[in-house]
Formats: C-alpha cells, structure tokens, sequence
DNA sequence: CTTGATTCAATGTCCTGACAAGTTGACAGG
DNA sequence: CCTGTCAACTTGTCAGGACATTGAATCAAG
C-alpha cells in the first residue's frame, strides 16, 4: 500500500523542486500508477526519498491538495483521492470553458456592426454614455442542427473583428490574438422560451425551452472587455460545472 | 502608498498566525482600508511589523494570492488587485452555494420516503441494483412565492431525515450535521418548460420557463452522497458562476 | 464486552537562515 | 542626449529543526 514512486528529480533545472515533485506525482495518479485510495508514505520518507526538504515536499503535497488530486488528514495520512472527484475539474477553468464555446464545429455570423451602446450593454461593459460598441449576432450549429444564438457587445478597443475570421477562430481566438487576457469571466445561466422570431431561426417551434447564458468577460485590469447574451435549444445544450469545497 | 496596517496578532489564538495576518489584510482589502493598485510593503517588513517570520507572512500572501485580492511579482512587489476582478469569487465554492440553496427563507417537505432506487438514481449514487434510498420533494417558497420543486435521492447512510428538521435547518445543514462532508458538487442546469402538475404547484401557468439542476454531491472519499433534480420559476431563479483564468 | 485513558504516528504550524532570479533605476561612458 | 552596465531591492526557492495538534490504535479497567 505504500507510495513507492521512482522519480527523477532534476536540481539543476530551472523548474522549482516542489513543481517536479507534484508534477511526479500527479502523473503518476493521473496514469493509475498510483490507485485511488492508496495512501502515501509520510511526508518525512517521501522527503528523505526524494531528497528534498520537508517544506520543499510539503508545498508539493499543498499543490496536490489545491489540484484535487490528494487528501491529507492531520494524523491520518495522504490519500490519493477517487477519480470521480477529481474528474474534470477543469471544467469550471475559463480558459476551457471559452476555448469550447469559442471553437465549436461552425459559427456563421449573422450581424457585425458598430452601435451606440444602449444603457445595459454601457453598464456591463462599464462604457460612458453614447460610446460605440460591436454587436455581433452568431448562429452557432452542429452537424447541421442550429444550437444557439449568440449576440456579443464589444468595446472597440478590443481590435479589428471581421466575420471571416469570427467564423474560422471563433471569438475568443481572434480576441486573444489582438492582446485580450481573459483574466475571470461572470455568468448568469437561466431559462425561457423561444420567440417567433427565434424559434424561426433555430428550426424549432415557438414555445419551447431556451437556456439563456449572459456572460461578461474581464482582463487582469479588472476592465470589461465582452458581454454576451447567448440563447440555446435546451434539448441540445445545457451548462455543467463542478463545484470545490475551498 | 505604503500598505500601513495595524492588525493585533494573538499569538496564544489556535488559529494559525497566517490565517490571521491573512484574513486581516483580506478584511482591510475589502473594507477599503487598502486601496486598489496599492503597493503593500515588502515582506521582510511587513514580517517585522507584525512579528512573525518571513515564512509566515509568506504563507499568508500565498492565501490571499490564491483568493485573488493581490498579485505578486518577483523583482516588483505585492499590489491589491481591482475590486471588479476579485468580486464574488466566492460564488463557485461549494459551502456557499449549498448553504444559500439550503437555508432559504421557507421550504415545505412535500414527499419524504424510501424507495428502491431507479436506474438513473443508482447510476448516479453508484448503488448497487435494489439498494433502498430516501426520496424527498420539496417545495422552496420566499415572500410567499414558489420558487421552485426539489427533488433529491440520498443513500440511507447518510442517517436519519425527518420532515421537521429538513423545513427547519435545510438539508445540507441537517446532512453535514450527522456527518456528511461535502467535497465537491456535479451540476448540470438547463432548462424545460412547466407540465401542468409543475405549474399547479408553482403557481404558474403551463408552459412557463424553468430553470433545471441536476446536482451531484460527493464526500472527500468520492463517494455521491446526494443527487439532486430540481426545477425553478425562471423569472424568480437564474444560476450565477464566475469562472477563474487559474 | 464495552469503555476509557494512553501512546504513537502523522500532518500542521512556526522559526532562522541562505541563496537565486527577476525588475527597476541610477550611473558612467559613448 | 542616449545607451548599456551594474547595483539594489523584491519576491521565489530551499534547507533543517522544533513543537503543537489531531486521529487512531492499543491496552487496561470496569
């Protein structure tokens, strides 16, 4: 039941001790070398094994604890935690979570254009009054069948958008291309029911269930840099996170 | 600019002397007491000032990194972080999702019984095929309005439910209280519209938008210790997240 | 057989000390 | 005036040791 894990630490790399060490590690759970449920050798053998220091494994331990993979308990033991639990855990990571709305099998653009922001889009994105703004109008589908509709409001700042390259990258791609670093994003998920005008779209019929997305995206300077208000077919789309306790 | 603090350290507390320094500077952060964009002093003496080591003090700035209400960069310093980017975090942690779905203003247990768990109930729990299970329904009320329906299936290990209990504290409360230990949450939210058995206890009119959440709940051993099928009034509910680049 | 106290093992906390690496700004040289 | 070098400052990494706290297993007493 013991942890032994035969690793290879390298001093001289420019990579942190403690990086290599939970990198070791969290390979070797990942690859089922080592099983859920199996605990590990205390922190002290592990330190001496691998001949680092008690805090240089510790802080390797904490990351593990942090990434999901361990659980330590104070007179217990480390134990390698079950895969159910740590099961996409990314899924609630921005970066994913953009990247897979962002590149889905075809988007074509419906709208691209430049208004004045009317007062919600101004708040959300945190735009003086009469500042112009992109509005752009999505229809994303799926092998064949429509999925949504999406609608974007962006501050010009955030770079030239053609509808070329919305359709090949998606939104976020051409974004980060033109310097946006998506630092945190807030979205609220709800629900309604498709309009004539929507359900037209969409090839379903008026009356059926929509989930609605509203997301604004901000960079590391806390500035806003997209709005989307986004509807989806509720047969075909729904929105999945995993929720940590700490 | 300099981050001047005066934070009483109770050295003879059992709370670790990180989380104190940690959480005082947090509380100043977010009072204000600590300006946006404001440099905090180096560690060394901010180590001094407070009497702890650098080790400490670094634990605690490592806590409030992670919180993200300050960046650190080597070479440079440690600046507080925007107000619009640290906003809310908390909003994705578990604790606090169950507790506010969990001790809402009023909810009514409908059903609460045993019975042999469906197919999808099993999947879900990872029951053996038989295996009994409490069943609840529950009506969520606020200001005299019903909010939603709640469904959930729990494995009878997790104790006693009794219907008085359920109304009065929740049922994550009465859940941790007989020694569940949350971990982690799966959900996926969606959307339907209300049949006419949804609407007549809802009070509201068939073919109304509802907010769907199906919720999976599991223990630090990865065991599911709840799966929960829940539908709102999509114009009184809507799912909030904030999604992390980290 | 049950219950309680004891003991042991493990992680949690905290300290001092040292060096590495990145950033910035000042200073000297062109 | 411009530019490249260097020194100072700050955070990052790592070591080794000491004691506290918690959980569980062990053992003795009822």
């Amino acid at each position: 039941m013991a942890g032994e894990l035969e690793i290879d630490i390298d001093r001289s790399s420019p990579v942190p001790l403690y990086h290599q060490v939970a990198q070791a590690f969290e390979q070797a759970i990942r690859e089922g070398a080592l099983a859920p449920e199996t605990k590990l050798d205390n922190e002290i053998d592990l330190a001496k094994r691998y001949h680092v220091s008690r805090p240089t494994l510790r802080q390797a331990m904490d990351k593990l604890v942090r990434d999901g993979l361990v659980v330590r308990r104070r007179g217990v033991g480390t134990q390698v935690i079950g895969p159910r639990v740590r099961r996409s855990l990314k899924l609630s990571s921005l970066y994913n979570d953009l990247q897979e709305s962002g590149a889905q099998p075809r988007t074509s653009v419906l709208t691209l254009e430049t208004v004045t922001a009317e007062d919600e889009v101004r708040d959300r994105l945190g735009l003086a009054p009469g500042t112009e703004v992109y509005h752009l109008r999505r229809l994303r589908s799926i092998d064949g069948q429509c999925l949504g509709i999406m609608e974007n409001y962006l501050p010009l700042s955030v770079g030239t958008l053609t509808g070329a390259a919305l359709e090949r990258d998606g939104l976020y791609n051409v974004m980060r291309r033109q310097g946006s670093d998506f630092q945190m994003a807030h979205q609220t998920v709800g629900a309604t029911v498709a309009t004539a005008a929507q359900a037209d779209l969409l090839g379903i019929s008026p009356g059926s269930p929509l989930v609605t997305v509203q997301r604004t995206a901000l960079d590391s300077a806390g500035t806003a840099i997209e709005f989307g208000d986004h509807v989806y077919r509720a047969d075909l789309y729904s929105y999945e996170t995993t929720l940590m306790n700490h």
